[in-house]
DNA sequence: AAGTGGTCTAGACCACGCG
DNA sequence: GCGTGGTCTAGACCACTTT
């Protein structure tokens, strides 16, 4: 009998390993799956959604290659704390280390205005018809600024969020928590430059001297929305590092 | 009755879909599968190992995010081209463009040597205890040379290798295609610095000029083994690209 | 129509972690 | 010993590509 679900499943675009990837996902967003808590276990989740292990373990690999759980074998699946960072480029020291003291103040925006010609990236048709949301923020370590960045996005794909409702400082995680909208990549340009009179103003440097100079152009689950960013890091105390795994 | 084979397979360590999978890997390496055509179909792959699809498709899996494979719905799976690159730093128009005119030449080495203590990495106490390889290459595009690239790598783990027999010019396809070895993994740091008296003069730039630093370590799938690298790369006119997807 | 990969069922045994 | 995830079998139907 349970054959006939059995015949229902192979629909047109109903893949039942992404309504339980989505249902879960949506759940560890949200926080009904709290970080660092274990999801029910695969013969749970089998009885929930009226499957088998094969189509849940499949809807599980999918979240554990978009970095939302690991799996301990003998124990569970385990909610992590962040996506994992594939090649995302990151400080020395930024978003793990205890031994540094990060601060992120927005200093510009968010406003609303026209798009700046500094990004490396072509836009798309639909964004260069856009306004778009623009917003600058300096990071701090140990107090002392180490890099200016600006972003951009369209605004027409998505509201303008205020500063004070980003959480935790952090834009992708109010995207994430707030908006169900993930990071699925980006493509980076890296230059080394020196510093202009702003830049060196702004992160407390000599003019001319050496900075990393990246320009990067997140991509979105959200389909036609990416986040332009420019960024300036002064690299003398502390390296951008990029590690990565295959 | 042949149930009772599905009780040998969950043998201690004995994981049939990586027989498959080495074996698969190993016929890419070596050019028995070449590059651009289709693996055996699934099916086919099912009755060379006496196995079932859901292994096979395991295997084929680990190959996909390996690199090695892709796969078209309806057609097959495809031998790559090259192992995708995730998050891997190349410089723009290295590796993929026709626009540009690539050479490398390697200007020392490979030699034995003492390590040198510019990697910005801690070495491990077996690598510590051995000499080490050391070679050095400047890449140019379009006949400008544009990075300056010293390599180490433990002796006692890998016999010297010649830079007449680098594949392609290329020492990890060496690894690949004569010693089975593949890339895992890596670490990079990178600084914006002034260009020193050496670096200026093997790139044809002033003294003092910001060039892009890296150094880089990279993990193989042979226990051991890693591959130390110290980049001095000019970005004025080609900038170091790094994409990922999720 | 035939062949390929994509999804799914309904079971089974194994290795691991913990009480 | 029990529950968890890891591996595997032996089938089935679907969607896509090509002949």
């Amino acid at each position: 009998m349970s054959n006939f679900v059995a015949v229902k499943t192979g629909n047109i675009k109903n893949r039942k390993y992404h309504t339980i990837q989505d249902y879960i996902r949506k759940r560890i967003q949200t926080g009904k799956y709290p970080v660092g808590s274990y999801l029910p276990s695969e013969n749970e989740i089998c009885g929930q959604f009226g499957t088998t292990r094969t189509t849940v373990r499949k809807a599980l690999d999918e979240l554990l290659k978009e970095g939302f759980i690991e799996k301990e074998q003998g124990k569970g699946s385990k909610v992590l704390e962040r996506r994992k960072s594939l090649g995302l480029l990151t400080v020395k020291g930024f978003s793990g280390s205890i031994d540094y003291k990060v601060k992120t103040v927005v200093t510009k925006g968010p406003k609303i205005t026209e798009w700046n010609p500094v990004i490396a990236f072509s836009l798309t048709e639909e964004e260069k018809k856009s306004n778009c949301v623009y917003f600058q923020r300096v990071r701090y370590i140990n107090d002392r600024p180490v890099v200016l960045e600006n972003n951009w996005y369209a605004s027409n794909e998505l509201q303008l969020i205020d500063s004070d409702a980003f959480i935790e400082g952090s834009f992708f995680k109010t995207l994430s928590q707030n908006h169900f909208i993930e990071v699925m990549g980006a493509e980076q340009e890296l230059r080394s430059i020196p510093a202009s009179k702003e830049v060196a103003k702004n992160l407390g440097i000599q003019e001319g001297s050496p900075i990393l100079h990246i320009s990067v152009r997140f991509r979105t689950s959200k389909p036609g929305l990416n986040l332009y960013g420019d960024l300036y890091c002064n690299t003398t105390d502390y390296p951008i590092r990029n590690s990565y795994f295959l």
